[in-house]
DNA sequence: TAGATTGTTAATCGATTAACAATC
DNA sequence: TAGATTGTTAATCGATTAACAATC
């Protein structure tokens, strides 16, 4: 398969929110310096990381704004939709079905699962709210293989479980609970208070170069 | 500065969420191999891992598991209250200040920014909501380092300006858009898309990988 | 031509994986 | 003693950084 680097792909939408600005701008060209400068990286990773997507700069000019736009989409997968189940519609997940940014990544969730019964069959943001019961039918019929799971920590694991049962392939967890799924079933933890940590040792850091004088 | 390898930082809460379950079962000590198999990763590498957080076991035993939990928390700085602001309450930037998490952890949100005068002055999960204009005030007065955006794209420069200019040290970005602040301000973009390509091109691989009978 | 900027090739660095002796 | 499992040392791999010639 098409390279799997994480740095990189978490990169790559970062130059594309630059570069869109660009273009929004009438830009033709771009440079990897500027990129570096706007984002604070290194000119030379730019220009390895728009390597590594396919696209060929000129030299004394810099990237085409528009290609570069599109190599990037292509490479990130934008353009096929996808379609995915939420688990767990408390406010973290309702918040989730509210996201607008998922629809313009053509992705989309279907349905919301939730054991409380006062929301079963009313909506969110449009989205229907069924008991998870249903989840592994409609699952099934819809061809899902992503999953969200947004449910409690307690309930994470189990959730998991009718999930794997259900035919997903894919479960981005937000529960703090780590999960035990077969190996050919991808997890992907998103696990908020750890980026909150790598920020706060970030901060740290620059502190520290500060009292030192390097910035 | 302590080691700071995000993958490591990513890793450690894993460990913690499966040696807490088995301290919940009073099981005294864990096996690198038992965590390695739980959650899918080598047992040498959580050997490594545990080396660097300062942790030494018995052979032919494995780790003291209450340790263990101890020290991860320790490193990952769970013992250090922080504090801080988010701006932007939409339905994220709710659920953000109704995150159980956080409390968990020792983090806190102290304060909600919006630009929506109907919602100034209200309060979401017992969380103040003010206007933008007294960011600075507020900030510097608590001293907070911490800032949340969680904007609408087309807000997040302004928003992150304003926060640069309160102080704020490290920003964390749920806009899609990328920021650019000066050199001494940490920025950690959370870019829930991204977490969801990783997956989705995690799935792909997998996929790769039974076809080929692997799995 | 001079300046800017790429693309290529090599060097460095850090993280992961492997091998195996030491210890419980 | 035998089996399990760590800790140490070395090897591999991949990502980042550096150097510089080639091109616009």
């Amino acid at each position: 398969m098409k390279n799997l680097s994480v740095p990189l792909l978490r990169r790559l939408p970062l130059y594309h929110s630059y570069v869109e600005q660009l273009v929004r701008e009438d830009k033709e060209s771009v440079a990897s310096r500027a990129i570096g400068e706007y984002l604070n990286l290194d000119a030379i990773q730019v220009r390895k990381d728009i390597e590594q997507i396919g696209v060929v700069g000129r030299p004394g000019i810099g990237y085409d704004a528009r290609q570069l736009l599109l190599k990037i989409e292509e490479f990130m997968g934008w353009e096929n939709p996808n379609q995915m189940i939420l688990a767990g519609c408390g406010s973290l997940g309702s918040a989730l079905m509210g996201y607008a940014g998922f629809e313009l990544r053509n992705f989309e969730i279907v349905a919301g699962f939730d054991v409380r019964e006062d929301i079963q069959g009313t909506r969110i943001h449009g989205i229907n709210i069924l008991p998870l019961e249903k989840m592994k039918d409609l699952s099934k019929r819809m061809h899902i293989e992503l999953g969200i799971i947004a449910v409690p920590e307690a309930n994470a694991q189990e959730v998991a479980d009718i999930m794997v049962e259900s035919g997903i392939k894919g479960i981005w967890n937000f529960s703090t609970s780590a999960i035990n799924v077969p190996k050919e079933v991808a997890v992907q933890q998103e696990d908020l208070i750890t980026s909150l940590v790598i920020l706060q040792k970030n901060l740290m850091k620059n502190k520290e170069k500060f009292l030192k004088g390097d910035i």
